[in-house]
DNA sequence: CAGCATCCATGTAGATACTG
DNA sequence: CAGTATCTACATGGATGCTG
């Protein structure tokens, strides 16, 4: 039994600096792809869409968000070639097995934040507080 | 009282630009919160140690995220008072909480990566070869 | 509607040197 | 050992205007 499991050593995980899941694990963990995919997850999207729904993103990050995900398999990108343009957005397989994920992740900030701000509220105090 | 507050749509949730789930979602979506608050969970870690595990960090970002883990209550500081010092991090129960998600994550992009680079590989073929 | 190009402000993060 | 302080380079990201 080892206490310090396959997570902490060797090649081949986040804690290598080389190691290409370190690249993978920036990428999910991103601002925006953390909205993004769990989105998705419920059914295509179009840009437009994504926009009204994911507040304060703007166009160009959006975008960028996008085409990063395709471009690493989680994202479909499906353009309609129609006048006006119509361009929906979809998970791939791969991006739905992260999206159950990332929904966690989503839902814990839910939950949990008014604990971090009621920490934050304490911890600032002593802070201006200690002698 | 309530202490869970409205968690489905609308205010509340990570989509809504004003709330603070997002900035919670930012914090534990942090290119390094992501590495140490799953090595915290093992046992607790001294900074040096710290260092040493997580490859490429520099001592500012570690100790600039450790604070900012610890002001949000989701890590405790341990300072043995000792000549010379001796500082031991530890997970609190909200940090356990937020790593038993992390971890899915981390070990999300240390099985997948590979399929990311492959994604990546033919998606810039395409890029380069259409007409 | 979808998206690209450009400019520009700010934040993030590394290197280095110094302190209790 | 465990930080802090400062300076700087670079990436992130927003605003705006233009295109198919």
């Amino acid at each position: 039994m080892k206490t310090t499991p396959e997570l902490s050593a060797g090649q081949g995980d986040v804690y290598s600096a080389n190691c290409p899941s370190r690249a993978a694990l920036a990428l999910i963990g991103s601002k925006w792809a953390l909205l993004i995919v769990p989105l998705l997850a419920e059914q295509p999207v179009r840009n437009n869409e994504l926009m009204r729904r994911i507040e304060g993103i703007s166009q160009k990050m959006l975008t960028q968000t996008l085409r990063e995900l395709e471009r690493n398999g989680l994202v479909e990108r499906h353009d309609h070639r129609t006048v006006p343009p119509h361009v929906e957005y979809r998970l791939t397989p791969l991006g739905h097995s992260l999206s159950s994920t990332l929904v966690v992740l989503d839902r814990w900030a839910e939950q949990h934040y008014p604990a971090l701000l009621a920490a934050q509220h304490d911890f600032d105090q002593a802070e201006s507080g200690d002698s």
